[in-house]
DNA sequence: CCATGACGACCGATCGGTCGGTAGCATTAT
DNA sequence: ATAATGCTACCGACCGATCGGTCGTCATGG
């Protein structure tokens, strides 16, 4: 792995163990054995970092949903788009965790362009949950704004409780499956 | 409104808006219209404003809670538990988002604290649920567990959409609703 | 008269970032 | 084949600015 990799996924790490302000570059430099000049041989400073981590996070969320089977019945593909979801928390947990909470700490340009990522990806799970109640696979009449709502904060939550020993398929779709049937 | 209510006042917006580490004693100087050494006639460092605020938090939420009738049946006192908790989010927003957001980065001692209130917290939480299920209120095979988590994932999530147009007890009562009634 | 709170000046440490220089290696010219 | 060249990655030393925090002083009001 080169140096220029080793540096993002160390900072995606840092940032979300102490956080971007939290984070040196001193601290980024110990931590791939380099010494702090040297990070600069690579970068052109340390929000750069932070952009390219929320870029690569919406583009995990993105290619997660790309991965549905477009024949997949619209119920069906919620279920495996919260799957989606999910896997990306699991799976890149430091990127999943500067997407949610570092983020608002992204220059003008950057955050306009992470804004309008999370917003598209926000825009298709929204067109799923149509779908779904257009082919009935939901209540005819679900409020689907807060069904979406109530699907990111299970989605977005899953940060704070998941590790890898949890099975994130199974748990998924137990989750989409309590959310279906309901408490009652 | 004495110095040092103002002082956590606007530590508190300054820490939800631009992070703990955002933001300097300087910043909050300024924002109280104050020289920077006059801050510390009144508070012992900047982490002392932290875990006061974080504490504050996990006051405000077991207050919530205490304020629901005894004499709720255990379904309706977990809608009421909702209400209690989006009403804090509504009414202390910067509170909540350093609760939130902000708490890792509590020294050990504050830390510990803040993790036993939030343990108690969503203790007393599950203990709703477990009523609601003995008494019939939920689902007798109800997933107990990732119910709370469901619970917590739409109530902590609220930091995001909260604004104060809405009208939280409805909204409350809708995600409730939508909860208990699922999806399908 | 004295306690409190505000203040300007200052502290050492660390911040993000820059500088000139060099070691190592591949390409090219001789 | 060898020497000169150019390039990249790395480095120690350093920059001005800012960090959290301290000091001695002074004004004020009970």
């Amino acid at each position: 792995m080169d140096t220029r990799e080793r540096l993002s996924i160390e900072a995606a790490r840092l940032f979300a163990q102490r956080g971007y302000h939290g984070t040196s570059i001193a601290d980024l430099a110990a931590a791939t054995g380099l010494q702090k000049a040297s990070v600069y041989s690579h970068i052109s400073g340390k929000e750069e970092l932070l952009a390219e981590i929320a870029l690569a996070g919406a583009e995990a969320y993105h290619e997660a949903l790309d991965a549905i089977p477009k024949d997949a019945g619209a119920g069906d593909a919620l279920r495996l788009a919260l799957q989606a979801h999910l896997r990306v928390v699991d799976r890149q947990l430091d990127v999943a965790t500067v997407w949610l909470q570092e983020w608002r700490y992204l220059g003008e340009a950057a955050r306009r362009q992470f804004l309008a990522d999370r917003r598209d990806y926000e825009r298709r799970v929204t067109t799923m949950f149509e779908r779904a109640v257009a082919e009935g696979d939901l209540r005819a009449d679900l409020d689907v704004r807060r069904a979406v709502l109530a699907f990111f904060s299970v989605a977005n939550w899953a940060l704070t409780w998941m590790t890898h020993e949890i099975d994130v398929d199974r748990e998924a779709d137990a989750f989409w499956a309590l959310l279906v049937a309901g408490l009652s």
